[in-house]
RNA sequence: CGCGGGGUGGACCAAUGGUUAGGUCGGAAGCCUCAUAAGCUUUAGAAGCGGGUUCAAUUCCCGCCCCCGCAACCA
C-alpha cells in the first residue's frame, strides 16, 4: 500500500486564522511533502469547521448571515495556501451540503443503526464557550472590576469566567463508555499511536478513569446553525459533525462509484495531526465512532503543542497575537516556515518572538545556509567540469547519515531536530572548504564534491523549505549532461537592523 | 493540601547514580579571505534552597521557595 493520507484538524472559524493553525498546517504540509520525495501517493486534506453556537454568535456579533460568515473566514483560510506554499490535495467545510453532510449523517445513521445511540434527557448548566456542560462543582466565583475586594459574581465557568445557561433538553446519547477498554487496550498495544509519549500517558490515564457516555446532538432550537438530524428536533453536535470530516471529504456518505473508490482506496487515515486542546477528541471519541461504525481506526495521532508570543499566551486583548500574513508579507514564506519549524519544537509549545526570529534567520539563514550555497556557487560559477568526477567516500558517508538521521527524526516527529541535523550538514560543508581550500588550489574535485553538498542540501530541504530548495535546484544544472552552475542572487539577503527591538 | 510540567554558564535547551555536565545563540582571542562583515579553530562562563539514601547525587527520595500550564479571547 504506498498511499499516504494525512490530515491536519478542521480549524473553527469564529475567528480569522491565527499563528497557531498556520504552525498546524506547516507542519502537516512537511509531512505530506516528504513522503511524496518518498514516493508515496499522498493525499492531503485540511479544511473548516463552521458550525456551532459560537460561530453563530461571532457571525451576529459581525453583522453577517451564518453562512456569509463562515465563507468569509474560510477563504481567509484558503489563502493561507499560496502564503505559506502548502501543498493540500483538498479542503473540506463542514457546511458544505453536498460533501460533508451526507457523510456525517450516514455515520450517525451507522452508530444509531448499531445501537450505540439513546435518547436522554439532560438538564444542567451548559457553557457556551465550552460548548459542553458543567457540574456545579466545577462552579467558581471570581471578584469583578478593579476593587477585587467589593464585587463577587459567583457560579461562574472555570474556564470561560460566564455564568453558563440552564438547559434542559433531550439529546442523542452516544455509548462511549463501551468502548472506553477496547480503546485503552489498542493504544496501549500501539496499534493506535500517539505521539508523543506524553500525550500518550495523558490519554491512558484519562481512559484509566473510564469514559462516559457523550451527548452528540443539541435542540435545534437551541443550535439552529448546524447538520439538522432527519425526523428529529435536533442538530448534529459539533464533534460528531467536525470529526467525521475525515471520512466524508473522501467520499464516506458518497453515492457516486468514483467516490466509493476514493473512500476504499484513502481510508484509514495515515496520521490525523492535532493541537494538544483536542486530543481526547481525536484518542477517545474519534476511534470509538470508528469501532461503532465498524470502520478502520486511523493508525498515528501526532499532537502538536502551544504557541506562545515572547513568552505570553497568545491573547488579542493584550496585543499578543502575531498575523500570519503579516508576517510572510514582512520575511517571506520560507523563512517563517522555518522559523516556525526549527524553533518551536514539533511536540511540545515553543515560543515566537521577533527578535528570535531575526536571530534565528541570520545566523540559520543567511549565514549558514545562503553563504554557503552562495561560496559555493561562487567557486564553481563557470567552471568547466569532467565527466568523470567522483564523489569522494567522506562526504557520501556523511550525507547519508544526515539523511538517515532526518528520517528518524522526522518519524518520531521531531521536525526541530530534523532541521538541526541538516544544519550539521550545512557546518560539515562549510568546514570541509575552509580546510581544503579550493578558492587556492581551483581543484575540481573539491569543488564537485561542495556542488554534491549543496545538491543534497537542497533535497533534504524540500519538504521544510520548499522554495528555497528550487532556488538552489536552478542553479545546479546539468546541461547535455555537462555540469554548469549558474549564480543566483542571496537566498537570504541579512537582516540588517531589527525595527522591533 | 486540585492536577500536571519545570528551575542546568549571559539567553535558550540536552543528557547523566561514577573521570574534564553537552549543544545552539551571545562574549573573548586567533586563523582564513571563496562567500551575504559570512566561514573555521580555540576559549571563558552553570546545577533554586535545605535535608536524606549512597562509597559516590545535577541525577533517586523528602521538605521548602519560585515560575508556568490545565484555566479569558485559542489551536
Amino acid at each position: 500500500m504506498n498511499k499516504f493520507y494525512i490530515t491536519t484538524s478542521i480549524v473553527y472559524v469564529n475567528a480569522p486564522p491565527h499563528i497557531g493553525f498556520t504552525l498546524e498546517l506547516i507542519q502537516t504540509d512537511v509531512l505530506a511533502r516528504y513522503n511524496r520525495q518518498k514516493g508515496r501517493e499522498v493525499w492531503f486534506l485540511t479544511g473548516t469547521d463552521e458550525h456551532g453556537i459560537k460561530v453563530l454568535r461571532a457571525a451576529q456579533k459581525a453583522g453577517l448571515k451564518p453562512g456569509a460568515f463562515v465563507s468569509k473566514i474560510a477563504t481567509q483560510v484558503k489563502n493561507l495556501k499560496k502564503v505559506f506554499n502548502l501543498s493540500w490535495n483538498d479542503f473540506i467545510r463542514t457546511s458544505d451540503k453536498k460533501r460533508h453532510w451526507p457523510g456525517a449523517l450516514k455515520l450517525f445513521k451507522i452508530l444509531a443503526a448499531n445501537k450505540d445511540i439513546y435518547l436522554k434527557k439532560y438538564s444542567g448548566l451548559y457553557c457556551v464557550g465550552c460548548e459542553k456542560f458543567i457540574t456545579e462543582k466545577e462552579l467558581v466565583s471570581r471578584p469583578v472590576g478593579r476593587d477585587s475586594s467589593s464585587i463577587v459574581t459567583a457560579g461562574l465557568c472555570p474556564i470561560h469566567l460566564k455564568k453558563p445557561e440552564f438547559i434542559e433538553e433531550e439529546n442523542f446519547f452516544f455509548k462511549l463508555s463501551k468502548y472506553g477498554k477496547k480503546i485503552e487496550s489498542l493504544i496501549k498495544s500501539r496499534k493506535l499511536e500517539i505521539i508523543p509519549e506524553s500525550r500518550r500517558n495523558e490519554i491512558l490515564s484519562f481512559l484509566k478513569k473510564g469514559a462516559e457516555d457523550i451527548s452528540i446532538s443539541r435542540l435545534k432550537s437551541n443550535n439552529s446553525w448546524g447538520i439538522p438530524i432527519p425526523n428529529s428536533n435536533q442538530t448534529l453536535y459539533v464533534w460528531l459533525d467536525a470529526l467525521s470530516n475525515y471520512i466524508s471529504a473522501v467520499g464516506f456518505g458518497c453515492l457516486a462509484s468514483k467516490d466509493k473508490n476514493k473512500f476504499k482506496k484513502l481510508w484509514p487515515a495515515d496520521v490525523h495531526i492535532v493541537g494538544k486542546d483536542i486530543i481526547r477528541f481525536h484518542a477517545v471519541i474519534w476511534p470509538a465512532f470508528l469501532m461503532s461504525a465498524k470502520l478502520p481506526l486511523f493508525k498515528k495521532l501526532l499532537v502538536h503543542g502551544f504557541i506562545t508570543i515572547e513568552g505570553k499566551k497568545i491573547s488579542k486583548s493584550i496585543g499578543k497575537v502575531i498575523d500570519p500574513f503579516e508576517l510572510a508579507k514582512k520575511y517571506n514564506t520560507d523563512p517563517v516556515r522555518y522559523y516556525l519549524l526549527r524553533e518551536i519544537p514539533s511536540d511540545n509549545d515553543g515560543d515566537f518572538s521577533y527578535q528570535k526570529f531575526e536571530e534565528r534567520y541570520n545566523t540559520d539563514l543567511a549565514n549558514g545556509l545562503g553563504n554557503f550555497a552562495s561560496r559555493t556557487i561562487a567557486l564553481a560559477n563557470n567552471m568547466d567540469f569532467p565527466d568523470d568526477l567522483k564523489v569522494l567516500k567522506e562526504i557520501e558517508v556523511r550525507i547519508e547519515k544526515t539523511r538517515k538521521t532526518v528520517d528518524f527524526r522526522i518519524n518520531e516527529f521531531k521536525l526541530h531536530e530534523a532541521l538541526a541535523s541538516i544544519w550539521e550538514l550545512i557546518k560539515f560543508g562549510d568546514r570541509y572548504v575552509n580546510a581544503s581550500r579550493p578558492w587556492e588550489t581551483k581543484d575540481k574535485k573539491t569543488i564537485f564534491n561542495l556542488i554534491v553538498i549543496l545538491d543534497n542540501l537542497s533535497a533534504l530541504i524540500e519538504p521544510f523549505l520548499p522554495e528555497t530548495s528550487l532556488k538552489i535546484k536552478k542553479a545546479i544544472k546539468w546541461e547535455k549532461g555537462k555540469l554548469k552552475i549558474k549564480k543566483i542572487k542571496p537566498l537570504f539577503p541579512k537582516i540588517e537592523s531589527s525595527s522591533f527591538n
